[in-house]
DNA sequence: CGATTGACGTACG
DNA sequence: TCGTACGCCAATC
């Protein structure tokens, strides 16, 4: 039996992660939801845990919860990292939230499902 | 080895 | 409309 079938949630989410646009961003729900766990939002947010460590390091910052607060900006090298990589990127971030979030979502789900 | 926690989101009152 | 409860699954205490 191929492995590729059970790749676990976690490696899921670091394939989807990766396939984020630069100048993008997504969030921990749309990509559960794509994966089919609506409801395991809190294992994406978990999965980037360990995301720098990992190779090709994956874009964590890309990646807030559903309202664009970066909620996950805090386990970065500096609370600030997250927010200057993705003004780098050419997205606006007012008092750790993204401006015109929705402008800027990246959807899996749309872009991915066929 | 059982209980708690955690980068979230939805359901329900 | 707002506040609280629960699910999700792996890692850590």
């Amino acid at each position: 039996m191929p492995k590729t079938l059970d790749i676990s949630f976690f490696e899921q989410v670091y394939q989807v992660a990766r396939l984020i646009p630069y100048g993008k961003i997504t969030s921990y729900g749309a990509i559960a939801t794509y994966l089919g766990t609506a409801k395991s939002a809190r294992m994406v947010g978990w999965a980037m845990n360990g995301a720098h460590k990992l190779d090709p390091p994956i874009p964590a910052h890309r990646v807030v919860n559903r309202i664009g607060l970066l909620s996950g900006k805090a386990h970065f090298e500096t609370p600030d990292t997250m927010q200057q990589l993705l003004e780098n990127e050419g997205i606006e971030v007012k008092d750790n939230q993204v401006v015109e979030f929705t402008k800027h979502f990246w959807n899996p789900i749309q872009e991915l499902k066929l």
